[in-house]
DNA sequence: CAGCATCCTATGCGATACTG
DNA sequence: CAGTATCGCATAGGATGCTG
């Protein structure tokens, strides 16, 4: 079956790609964001609740101090998620998704769902691309 | 008991963040390739319909030819794009997006969406970030 | 036309040490 | 606890020239 003519476009008008530059592209400008090595682990972390930042290290625990704070801040930056301090001692930091992320979240889970559900198949096109390239 | 940090994925199942390496990571592995500077801009491309090299090159004037080179063998050896070679001379070479490609656009077509409808929004926290920084 | 090979630069990211 | 500061590397990506 084809799957074509359920694809919608994007925004129903064909878009000219040929004017797009970094800046002035969103697709560019919001993928290159969430694109990050960490940012989509952050954003579904935090999409179930709010964490400190001592937590989200334990739950990504091969992510690096520095890319911990890197990401936090530019999802921060962005408007994804709030930083709310409190002045304890020692100090502690949440870390919560605004409305805006929970807005961008709702599509972006779903294809982490797809993820989730067809990484087999990926993987399979993979072994057969590499298989079929030694000759 | 097991108190290792979980976060619900959108299965239902928990999913253990802890033992995700890049490989063994669906959401990292797949993400990882459509991360990429120009991946959804071509995907955006051929979800539309087949183009040849030299057209995508025009569709998206300032990626090098090593970059749509790379890119379109990345998104073909996942399985996302195909690629048709045409003997002719000089020879054409089209590419078309798979059943598997279609499947992964729909929800990503989602998120592209999002990144147009809601550019301004990200575009005014960040203005508004960067403004709050200058202290 | 549709690439491949080579060289080079920019930067994402990790490792480590230090601080309020 | 929640960062900042510095260093260093690996790789993504650009520029150019060559080929079937």
């Amino acid at each position: 079956m084809d799957n074509r003519a359920r694809v919608p476009m994007l925004s129903g008008e064909p878009c000219d790609m040929s004017t797009w530059d970094a800046g002035n592209c969103p697709v560019r400008d919001v993928m290159n964001q969430i694109a990050g090595k960490w940012s989509t682990l952050i954003l579904q972390a935090l999409a179930e609740k709010p964490y400190r930042f001592g937590e989200l290290r334990r739950l990504v625990p091969d992510i690096s101090q520095r890319m911990l704070t890197q990401t936090l801040r530019d999802l921060q930056r962005d408007g994804y998620i709030g930083r709310e301090v409190f002045p304890t001692k020692p100090p502690s930091v949440e870390y919560r998704m605004t409305e805006l992320g929970y807005s961008l979240f709702e599509p972006l889970s779903k294809v982490l769902a797809w993820a989730e559900n067809n990484h087999s198949s990926v993987k399979a096109a993979r072994s057969k691309f590499d298989e079929s390239e030694l000759a």
